[in-house]
RNA sequence: CGCGGGGUAGAGCAGUUCGGUAGCUCGUCGGGCUCAUAACCCGGAGGUCGAGGGUUCAAGUCCCUCCCCCGCAA
């Protein structure tokens, strides 16, 4: 069978070694155009395209693979094209090539949390389960019929990078086992339940403000959802933007949201959010590096001076 | 050469403008006080100031070169 891989970032890379190492004849791979990236603006390939070449497969990077990269694929002749997180909408035309069809690995339980971020989303929500899903590519977004599906424990405290670690090579071990069934003719295909349907869009960096009149449960999932990427952020003073990295909730004695309840070595930084507040436990100052904030008030005795918050940041 | 910030004790920082004995908070070690403590008091250890070269009587500080870290941009 001709497979035709179609990845970009990290989490595709376990699915792509598997089909390999499952003995699939992966013939092609279909990854992002290396982009500049980094300080210097580097040019870097994805980690689908430095697994691919390793591989020895031959490596496609259309600007955009509905316009550019339609005969590249059609001369690879494919069975079945598999996507996880590519990073491209695919077109019927692309769509239509592959003999048995398109299957994405998706990063949660579908129809939950379709779109570009499920594993951020479920976390900024709260969830505590989620999950990987293997579905056939239809013209929506991630709308097309579910195959197989495992559930996925949130662990307590879990940050998307961390889960998303996780949960490539589970993605992975069902790809196979999505692929092993529709060979063998079993493989289960259902249509999914549009009323229970959910879309979540693409992370940007502003999801990433905090807004201190929310609840504090809610603050914390953030910026473990956003976490490393947009990151979850304040500003401090004038005007000096600080990433949290790290949070957890703390009591609220009444304060009004945004006030510093405590900012020293001892008793840490804690600011008050809508409901409890928030304790800070690791932050990023401009221009220094991860560090826990218990540290960084060392160094800044005096930072519980610029204690205005801005409140009325995006409503 | 895309733009910007930074490298000083185990941690976080000040000192660099205008060269002149290496400082602060915390930790650590020893001692003391207390029914007790993340409290307080006294004392000690710990630094080739990112690397190399240059200027100078004298360089953390001025000049040149290099290395490393971080933010922006996705």
């Amino acid at each position: 069978m001709r497979v035709v891989f179609l990845g970009t970032p990290e989490f595709g890379v376990p699915s792509l070694r598997a089909l390999k190492e499952a003995g699939y004849n992966v013939v092609g791979v279909f990854t992002q155009p290396d982009r500049p990236k980094g300080r210097g603006n580097k040019m870097l390939p994805s980690p689908v395209k430095e697994c691919a070449l390793s591989y020895g497969i031959p490596v496609f990077q259309p600007l955009k693979i509905r316009v550019d990269g339609v005969e590249d694929l059609r001369s690879l002749k494919p069975d079945l094209c598999v996507t996880a997180a590519f990073g491209q909408i695919l077109s019927q035309e692309i769509l239509d090539i592959p003999t048995i069809g398109t299957v994405n690995v998706h990063s949660s339980l579908l129809p939950k949390y379709r779109g570009s971020a499920p594993i951020n989303w479920a976390i900024a929500e709260g969830e505590t389960v989620t999950g990987v899903t293997t579905m056939m590519t239809d013209r929506g977004l991630d709308t097309g019929d579910i195959l197989l599906k495992k559930e996925v424990e949130i662990l307590p405290g879990e940050t998307a990078e961390e889960l998303t670690a996780r949960m490539a090579p589970i993605g992975a071990e069902l790809l196979i086992e999505t692929i092993r069934r529709i060979e063998a003719g079993n493989c289960p295909r259902i249509k999914q339940d549009e009323t229970e349907a959910t879309y979540y869009p693409m992370l940007k960096k502003e999801m990433g403000d905090i807004d201190w009149r929310l609840p504090a449960e809610k603050i914390v999932c953030l910026v473990r959802g956003l976490t490393p990427w947009p990151g979850t952020s304040f500003v401090w003073g004038e005007g000096e933007t600080v990433k949290v990295w790290k949070a957890e909730v703390a009591e609220n004695p009444g304060m009004t949201p945004g006030s510093i309840i405590a900012s020293d070595a001892k008793r840490g930084l804690v600011i008050a959010a809508g409901e409890n507040a928030v304790r800070i436990i690791e932050l990023q100052a401009p221009g220094g590096k991860r560090m826990q904030a218990v540290d960084y008030l060392r160094g800044h005795p005096a930072a519980w001076q610029r204690c205005e918050m801005k409140e009325e940041r995006h409503g």
